[in-house]
DNA sequence: GATAACAGGGAAAGCGTTCTCCCACACCGG
DNA sequence: CCGGTGTGGGAGAACGCTTTCCCTGTTATC
């Protein structure tokens, strides 16, 4: 596979030669902007680079500058539809923008993410942008702020996707009041018995959502019986489980189950209909974050739809953005479908 | 947001200083590896650094070292489950190696594809891997080839995952042989009308899986009707209207409609549910890829298992590895589900 | 006790760029 | 014809690291 000599990679310093002209004017005529260079003279350094085939160094230029165009994505897991909607988001506008997007999974562990930020940092990116889902009492939370903090003192700017808790630019999914609405228009179609499924207690997304819904309910005076509500991992396994145990449970008070998430959903109607429940029948189910699948499956699902793609380019947009604003709050509306039907 | 002075980010050289000790000695106890430095010198100086919270510059280690710790991984959509589920198998085997993934979209333009390559070749990866879908007769081909040719003198490794008709090492997915075996399957289990929803004609992966189910099925004397072969795009909603077509030409002569791949599929199985056609009942459907949702829908999909995350570290382990394998083959299991009952 | 061998610190030369100066030259007004 | 004012090329410093090379001090060997 490697027979040819291997050559090492043309520099800027070899165009120059090639063209005849010196590394200053070579640099000015294929990046550096300012000052101009002679028509004649750019055209020799163009053909030169485009028959050598010249790809500028990023690092090097990163170091002669001292400024790079990375944007650093923070991810849960990229795997998950809810993260790989927002990263498309972000890559989109990044490649927009003229950006590279570096990205890094971690795989929801808060001492990964600490780890992941300090090896990105040493990138130097532009922008950091931290879309796991944030947890309320993590240990490591404090030298998360100061790392982050000495990354923006140092010129680089860090995007939240999630709540505004922390001292940094973010944009906020409005879960509370997004559930809260839900829960009103679920009342509405007539639902009166609920449960919920839900993530960890100290995962802030999660507990927003359910803290919103039941608020919602409270508003026409009603609530989830504390029994039915289940705590379980924030991801598809995590949904089936918790309806597992719902099930083992007892179904005979409940007509409605609220997953806090689409992905906790999908898993839990999965459940459902293992153990012979009709979702959408004996049992109506509705999740949050319309993620793309869930117009797909059986019943179609009731969700709040959260514009994920456009979550991940705003992140960006307020990452490169002149306006200091601290933080951008994105909209939900309420999706009625089939898993949800009237009664 | 940016009250502080906003200082410059710390270098080598001040912890160095801090630490009272030579630059060299201060990288030697660092990062350097190869000479010893007296542990006394290391303790000052890995507390100096943790002093002054100090992290590499990662670009100008990039440029001494005429290397770097990049993965440079080109995808045609993030958002498709395909996709992002390769990918989480790159990054969690980059992140496992040390490796820092910078990804980039292609969103299936072979032009776009080409670009990005050449823009990614600047960051000087240690790796690229390509695993957008092939096509065949794109004509910015050689050009592409050319610009990975010269990637790899300058000592950069290829990777493409798809088919190997190019020259550069790959992780072959038995698309022909795994479709092969889907057909013979579906006859067993009584299927003898068949149907395809297919991506565009000179999509390799597309083609192929088209080829191997038509193979499996001659070797039991069946065949696909031509005006039952329906081509469409790659996607959901190329799924959806593939079936739509299918529905407006008639189904009395199909029994199985085969799509392409598991995104097209549940896409067709929603607009036959749309019409009316009971999928699983009145139509049988099989998929190709096993992303995760499909043991969601309903039913559950048949198709044929390919490790999606594993592909992705092979894909890595085929980069970094020393044996110059130019390709590594991924087998494929077929998975009957629901979506096709004996009939 | 003299000498060879080695360990390990520090100075300085790179790595591939950008960018600040400096300078030569052309052009202009008086 | 002279000095002033651009204009734009080129030399070289700088960016933050790694690594080679030199040199001193310690240890091993006879």
């Amino acid at each position: 596979m490697d027979q040819p000599p291997r050559t090492s990679p043309v520099t800027l310093h070899d165009v120059a030669r090639e063209a005849g002209v010196s590394l200053a004017t070579a640099s000015r005529a294929l990046n550096g902007s300012e000052r101009k260079v002679n028509e004649a003279y750019r055209e020799k350094v163009l053909a030169a680079a485009a028959r050598l085939n010249y790809t500028p160094n990023l690092s090097a230029q990163a170091v002669a500058k001292g400024a790079t165009n990375t944007v650093a994505l923070l991810v849960a897991d990229i795997a998950d539809p809810y993260f790989s909607s927002i990263a498309a988001g972000v890559i989109r506008a990044s490649e927009q923008s003229g950006l590279v997007v570096t990205m890094a999974v971690t795989g929801r562990s808060p001492d990964r993410e600490l780890e992941l930020v300090r090896a990105l940092r040493g990138q130097r990116p532009r922008v950091m942008i931290l879309a796991g889902s944030r947890s309320s009492a993590s240990d490591g939370e404090q030298a998360l702020i100061t790392e982050l903090t000495a990354f923006e003192q140092n010129g680089g700017r860090v995007v939240f996707i999630s709540q505004n808790e922390l001292p940094f630019r973010t944009v906020v999914i409005d879960n509370t009041d997004g559930a809260r609405m839900l829960a009103t228009r679920l009342v509405e179609l007539g639902y009166r018995r609920f449960a919920a499924i839900t993530g960890a207690d100290d995962l802030l997304t999660s507990r927003d959502r359910l803290a919103g819904f039941a608020a919602g309910l409270a508003e026409h005076d009603l609530s989830i019986r504390p029994d039915h509500i289940v705590r379980s991992e924030f991801t598809r396994d995590g949904g089936f489980s918790g309806a597992v145990q719902l099930i083992e449970q007892g179904l005979d008070d409940i007509d409605l189950v609220f997953a806090a998430s689409d992905v906790m959903a999908v898993g839990a109607l999965s459940a459902f209909r293992e153990a012979g429940v009709v979702p959408g029948d004996a049992i109506a189910i509705a999740g949050f974050d319309d993620i793309p699948t869930v117009r797909d499956i059986t019943p179609p699902l009731t969700t709040v739809r959260i514009p994920l793609e456009e979550i991940g380019a705003q992140a960006l947009a307020l990452a490169i953005g002149e306006d200091t604003d601290a933080a951008v709050t994105i909209g939900s509306t309420v999706v009625v479908r089939e898993s949800t039907p009237p009664r």
